[in-house]
Order: C-alpha cells, then sequence, then structure tokens
DNA sequence: CTGTTAGCGCCTTCAA
DNA sequence: TTGAAGGCGCTAACAG
C-alpha cells in the first residue's frame, strides 16, 4: 500500500509537505498541493488510519453498544447512526450487551479497549451505565437522568391516549411488556395522560396481561393500547382465537411502526419514532464531546409520530355489551 | 493512559521485555512476568490497539457489509458474528450498502479505508462484489459461485416441499417477492423439489402474486408456500381479509423464522436458519485467511431446520371444493 | 513556502 | 534472560 513517504520521494518533496497539502493544513503552494495529490491519487493512496491513529490519540471510530441485536429497533438505530456518521468520516463498531447488565459493562469495555473516541449506549432495561472514559451518549428515555437524546417515548403514549379517547372509548386496557423497561413505564404514563380522566383503564402485563384480556373485554374493556408492535401482534393473534376481532368488537394499538405494522390485518395503529433524527442528535452530541466543545446541548426529546391505521375505530357498541363471553 | 513505556520505567527494566512479558513470547522469567503483569494491572493498563495495528499492519477490524441493515436478517447475523468475533478478539465494523449496488461498493471501500482486516458481505440482491483487496466471505446461497458460506436455501425449501406433501396438498401456489434474488429464486427451487412431481404448483411473484392468490385457492389450491415470514404475513392478512382461513382452508409456510412468527396465529410454520453456524463459519473462513492458510475450506452450506407450527394442517378438503368465493 | 526532526505505542530484530 | 535500537505511517513543531 502506498504511502506518504513514497509520494514525498516520487515528487522529490518531503513527506511533511506532502502530508500538508494532503491535509489542506496550507503553508503549501497551490501547485505542489495539486501535484502531490496527482501523484496520490495515480498511486490510489490511501491515508493510514493506524498511522493517524497512534499520531492523533483518536481511532475515528464510534462504539455503539446495545442491549440486545435482536432488539426490534436494531437495524434502523445502527443504520442511521452509521449513515450520519459516514458523513463525518466516522465508523461504527457494534458490541452486544446480550441482555444482560454485566455483559453490557464488558461490551463498553471492549469498545475503550479498541480505543473508540466515543460511545453510543442504548442501555438495558433498568440499568444505568456509569460514566464512562470517553464522550457518551445515552438513547433511554426522558425520564432516565442519565439520558442525553430520545424518542418522546410518553408524549407518544399520550398520542395514542388522545386518539382513543377521541374514538370515544371509556373503558381501556394498557398492556405493557415488562415492567421494569423505563421506557414501557413512561409508555404507560404517557396513555394515562393522554386519555380522557374519566376514563376506566385497567392496566396490565406480560403473558398473564395477555391471558387476562378477554375477560376484561368482556367486562367492556373497548380498545387495547399495547407499549410494542410486537406485543400488539401476539394480542391481535390471541383475540382471534378468542373470536374478537380488531377493530370491531376493540381497538387495539401498537408502539415503534416496526416493518410488519403494515403486513397485519388490519394494518396496525401505531406511534413512530423519528429515528433519523435521534441518530442526528446523538452523533451531533457526541462528535462535540468529542471535540471537546463545553456548551452540550441539553437532553433532547424527539416527538413521536402517530400513524393511525385500521386497528382502531370509533366506539360503535354500547359499553357494556355482553355478547361476548 | 498508562503505556509500555511507564510500566518499563515503573519497574526498571526496558520496555522490550515488558512486551514479552505481556505477549507471552517467552524469552522472560516467570516471576518477571508476574511482576509486569501485577503492575500493569495496576495501572490499569490496556495495550494500544493503535500502536500495535500500525506495528503489526492489522487492525484487528473486521467489516460487515448488508445490503440493507433493516434486513430483518441483519440483527442475527450482527449478533452471532459479532460474539463469535469478540472470541478471537476481533471488532466488527458495520456498513450499509442502502440497497443499491453503487453505495455497496462505496461500502466496501470504505470499510476497505479503515483498514478493515477482513470484510463479510451480504450481497444485494442480483449483485456480485469482485473480489477484493482483502480476504472476503461472502454470505449468499450455495448457487453463487462467489459464496463462502450460507444455509442450504435450496435445502429449506425441498423441507418446505416435502412437508407439504406429506400433508397431502396436490394443489400449491409458490409466492416469492423479488424473483431477483438469487436466495428466493433457491427457495422456490427447493420446494419444487420436494414436492411431490405429481404436485400441481403454480409460481407467484410479488404484489400481484398475493392478489391472485384467493382465484387461486377458489381454483381448488391448498397450500401456499411463501420465500418469508414476511410474506406470510401479509398473506395471512389479505387471507383474513378475503374470509379464507389458515390453516383450514389452506395451509400457509414462511422462511427464516423472524421473531414475530410465534406472535402470529396460527403460529407460522417456517424453517430456520442456524445463524450461529453460518457466522461461526464465516468468521472461522475469514481469520484463516487473514492469517495467510493456504487450505481454504470449500463453501459451507448450513442445513436449514423445519420448524412445524400451527399454520399448517392435513389437506382435509376435497381438492376441487368451491364453497369458497 | 518547504525541509528536518521527533515521537505517538508497540513489537521485533540483534546484541549483551 | 534482558536491553538497546529501529521503524510501522503520520503530523506538529521548529528551522531554513
Amino acid at each position: 500500500m502506498a504511502n506518504i513517504k513514497q509520494i514525498a520521494s516520487d515528487l522529490g518533496v518531503s513527506v511533511a509537505t506532502v502530508s500538508n497539502a494532503l491535509t489542506g493544513k496550507g503553508r503549501v503552494s497551490a501547485q505542489m498541493v495539486e501535484r502531490v495529490k496527482a501523484r496520490a491519487s495515480e498511486l490510489g493512496y490511501r491515508p493510514s488510519l493506524a498511522g493517524r491513529a497512534l499520531r492523533s490519540g483518536q481511532s475515528g471510530i464510534l462504539g455503539l453498544v446495545m442491549p440486545d441485536l435482536t432488539n426490534p429497533l436494531f437495524p434502523r438505530i445502527a443504520q442511521h447512526l452509521s449513515t450520519v456518521a459516514d458523513d463525518r468520516q466516522m465508523g461504527i463498531l457494534i458490541a452486544d450487551s446480550r441482555g444482560n447488565p454485566k455483559e453490557q459493562t464488558q461490551a463498553i469495555n471492549r469498545l475503550l479497549d479498541r480505543g473508540v473516541d466515543g460511545v453510543v449506549i442504548v442501555p438495558q432495561k433498568g440499568t444505568a451505565p456509569g460514566p464512562q472514559s470517553v464522550p457518551t451518549v445515552i438513547i433511554n428515555t426522558a425520564s432516565d437522568p442519565d439520558n442525553s437524546v430520545c424518542a418522546d417515548h410518553a408524549g407518544g403514549g399520550r398520542l395514542i391516549g388522545e386518539l382513543i379517547t377521541s374514538l370515544r372509548h371509556h373503558r381501556v386496557v394498557i398492556l405493557g411488556d415488562d415492567p421494569v423497561s423505563e421506557v414501557q413505564r413512561d409508555r404507560v404514563a404517557g396513555m394515562r395522560a393522554g386519555l380522557a380522566s374519566a376514563t376506566d383503564v385497567q392496566e396490565l402485563w406480560g403473558k398473564e396481561g395477555i391471558e387476562a384480556l378477554a375477560p376484561a373485554i368482556a367486562a367492556g374493556a373497548t380498545a387495547i393500547t399495547t407499549t410494542s408492535d410486537l406485543l400488539a401482534l401476539r394480542v391481535q393473534s390471541h383475540l382471534t382465537r378468542c373470536g374478537i376481532s380488531v377493530p370491531e368488537d376493540v381497538s387495539l394499538t401498537g408502539f415503534d411502526d416496526l416493518p410488519f405494522a403494515t403486513a397485519m390485518h388490519p394494518m396496525l395503529t401505531t406511534v413512530a419514532q423519528d429515528v433519523g433524527q435521534i441518530a442526528d442528535l446523538a452523533i451531533d452530541r457526541l462528535m462535540r464531546a468529542i471535540q471537546g466543545q463545553p456548551d452540550l446541548p441539553a437532553p433532547a426529546t424527539v416527538p413521536m409520530r402517530l400513524v393511525t391505521r385500521y386497528s382502531t375505530s370509533t366506539l360503535r357498541r354500547p359499553t357494556n355489551l355482553e355478547t361476548i363471553k
């Protein structure tokens, strides 16, 4: 691989001049810059990141730590992060923390060992990775005091709540997957806030929650709002099995707008994160911190967007219908 | 950050000794090794990968190029690759080729610029990234001549075909998403091979294919085999809309066993890739190539596994029933 | 405007 | 068994 010394000797100049010409650090005549660049491209010269890293103390690499790479949001976050990072000539190294807090710490350490310049962490639910030795951005939820950037989970919940209320539902079930998750708790809190105060709300969690759905509906619930699309699909399936149909008998909502949401029938009403903007803000903040800029922006909260599809409908039947067993 | 020189001077020995002690290159007394290691951990010493990379010409980083990071398989591949790579002290840098072949080349180049020691490529459908300047592993499908490791897509298709035949279906629709994809074509070919030769097979593709489903069923088809779980979910939804139920009226199969397959109702019969083994083989092959071992293993094909759930059933109704529609 | 020099952290000769 | 020295590719400080 061609190196800077090669170019220098080919042109009969010093390596410093080549370096300056290439990095545009001025101090070199325009025509010399031309010659150097010409020769460089002839040789297919690529600066050695290793050399530069050693010299500058910066690797040009950012680490991404996810609670679980199979997290349905990982692909989108990774994609956007990688795009945004590319624009800044940064690379993204991934690390999986495999669902447990201890591995999370190890994952972070592996990244640090590799000399990443900064880290983006999407924490395990219920954990708070302490301060790190490199600039760090945490993508979690607004109620996490360490959070740097996040979707407005509570706001998203509120959108759902308001929609349900506007559809005239007065008895609703909020279904979460795991109350340990701060994100989910915030979503639930948001839903409550969005629902009219007179609404009869029942909060259910996990597998038992799903089992309790049919009885709840029999008892008069007309809407189910869940904290994730996957959960919504599960509910849908369960209801089908019970002979309850969406949205005729109950309205159903998801969260996150995963790819399969539009493949469902009825297509799922849900709420979408603007992952692109989150990635943008995250990298921006991270880069500022890396460059030592003192005025870090306050933790940002990116609004979620309601995606109204066909799994929700206006309440048509009387609240205390009892035809469904 | 503590460096090797630091340890050396603390202990009054030379850097060479420290280096040897730490890397276990022998030539150092056992007790000196002890002292060095002790001091190193006291100082929280971490070898500088940059220094090592510069010296050795190897970055210790592997690149992962995916056709589209939102590809539903990406999470699992990334996770396994990252686990396996970790075991070998390698990092994984991701690059997104955003669905188009030109970006794919650029993505690869960005990785090369970063000095990755090798690349894992999951090619865009219909493309064949040429040979690279670093060791490369291609995860595609057996019929791609450049392929290094892959799931046995045709074999998976055959499993599905055989299952359908064993369930006594004689008129089946094979539904694909995009015939440009070699993977999908291989899956379809496998399905054909697995079905009894007397089977009446209709091959459909894409959105129009889905539209053509109800007529096909009305005309007597009793099973639909698709080339992806997402497609299967779409089909499911479409059939529901048409008042056709799975598996009573038609059997339905997916491909890949994505997370939502078990959230569907009925739970989807599908075929799963052993992504872990694929990742294993891929990294193994890549590392061998990087270490200059001449005897690269032949392209490996990892068997797929049939996951029989509840979306398929024995043919019960007469083939030419016409109660539907 | 350009050249010389030094050194980032590490490892690998070669010499003691 | 250990030490000294050089150099991987690059950039920054200082000379010319």
